[in-house]
This record gives structure tokens, C-alpha cells and sequence, in this order.
DNA sequence: TGTAAGATCTAG
DNA sequence: TAGATCTTACAA
């Protein structure tokens, strides 16, 4: 399968967005284990008249990855908790992220079973925090990139446009009305936090 | 230096 | 529905 080049990434965040659905996420963990999974839910963040984005009021230590070069990894903690994934997109300089919701899980099943402690496949990566902790990403993570062999974006099986849905995006309350969520309508394996509109609601970026 | 909020998850 | 748990940002 095509590993995807870094000019996958210099394309406008929201568009990225719906783009990363159905791409193949890999990481070649430090031990060896190799962990692949399918994307199917993301959401677009932006610095420009975004007040849920980090970069909203400018850089900051933490935020810096979202200046860099198109296709970095940016991990942060949150929640006490919880690593949150996002890939860097926008021109360095221009802060913007697409957050990496839920993934299907193709490869290393087994390994995210015992990180998650869980049974169940379709509960592995059905939610931002679940992902990282299934694939084992942390902030040391954070500010790779997406040309190196640890972390990778592979060409995957592309969605039909009819299949991708948008709704606003999920536990925030700041610019909270943005149509910025995209996901796989009907896939199993997309985060439960909150149904969204009805598939075709909302016109989709590759559908007009 | 202190404090409050947060792009979440799980158990009860 | 609330608690876990910690980093960041901002105010004093």
C-alpha cells in the first residue's frame, strides 16, 4: 500500500479533513508491535475564528506543533487522562489541526486489546482518548512527523462522498455551531458521544 | 505561585 | 452523573 507523501498535507484543513477518512494510520511502535487502523471520524480545527482551537489566541509552548510543517503529529494531554491525536495541516506559519476521532482497527488488534484492557474490537478506538491509548501514542509523539517510518499515513480504500457526514463537532462549548466533524455514516466504529444530523443534511466539501 | 478549565472515559 | 487526574494558561 502507498505511503501518503507530504503533499497529501498542504491541502485546506476542512477538505483534510474529509480526505483522512478511509487512510490507513501506522505506527511501528519502539517494541516492535506495529499497530495500523482504518480512520473514520475526524474533526477540523482552526486558529482563524476558532475559539475551540488551542492556537486561537496565538502560539504557546504547548501549541507550537500546530505552526509547523503540514503533516506533523500533535499529541496533547488532556483530562488528566487522556492523549488526544491531532495531524497539522495549513502552510507553516498558519496554525490548523485535523483531530483524529476514531479509527477502525486493521493491524496489532491484539496489543490494543491488552493496552485497553478490553475485549471488544469495535470499543478500541471508538473515541479520541481510546485510539492513542490502543495504539499506544503519547506525547512523545508529539511534533513527529508523518514521512518518518515510526508514523505514517497509508492510501487506503476511499469512501464514496454519499458515506461521509458532517455534524458539529463534540464536547466543546467554544464555536461550537461548526459543521467541522466528519465521519463515516452507519460505521461501527465511530464515536458514540453524540448522534449527529441525518447522513446528507449537510453538503459535504466532496460532495459539492 | 495558585487556581480553574479542559477537543475524555468509565463505572455506578 | 460524577470522579479521575494533570497540563496549560492566566491572574495575582
Amino acid at each position: 500500500m502507498g505511503k501518503l507523501g507530504e503533499d497529501f498535507f498542504t491541502k485546506p484543513t476542512l477538505l483534510l479533513a474529509e480526505l483522512l477518512l478511509g487512510k490507513v494510520f501506522v505506527h511501528n511502535a519502539a517494541d516492535g508491535r506495529c499497530y495500523k487502523g482504518r480512520i473514520v471520524e475526524t474533526e477540523a480545527y482552526l486558529a482563524e475564528g476558532d475559539e475551540a482551537c488551542h492556537a486561537f489566541r496565538g502560539m504557546t509552548k504547548r501549541n507550537k506543533v500546530m505552526y509547523g510543517s503540514p503533516g506533523t503529529l500533535y499529541v496533547y494531554f488532556t483530562y488528566g487522562c487522556h492523549n488526544l491525536m491531532n495531524i497539522v495541516t495549513e502552510p507553516e506559519g498558519v496554525a490548523g489541526a485535523v483531530l483524529i476521532r476514531a479509527m477502525e482497527p486493521m493491524s496489532g488488534i491484539e496489543e490494543m486489546k491488552k493496552n485497553r484492557d478490553i475485549m471488544r474490537t469495535v470499543d478500541l478506538m471508538n473515541g479520541p482518548g481510546k485510539l492513542t491509548s490502543a495504539m499506544d501514542i503519547t506525547l512523545e509523539h508529539n511534533g513527529l512527523s508523518l514521512s518518518s517510518d515510526t508514523v505514517y499515513l497509508e492510501e487506503g480504500e476511499n469512501f464514496p462522498p454519499s458515506v461521509i457526514s458532517s455534524s458539529k463537532r463534540i464536547g466543546i462549548t467554544k464555536s461550537a455551531d461548526l459543521f467541522w466533524r466528519r465521519y463515516i455514516a452507519g460505521n461501527a466504529f465511530v464515536s458514540k458521544s453524540k448522534p449527529g444530523p441525518p447522513p446528507g443534511k449537510k453538503k459535504t466539501l466532496l460532495e459539492s
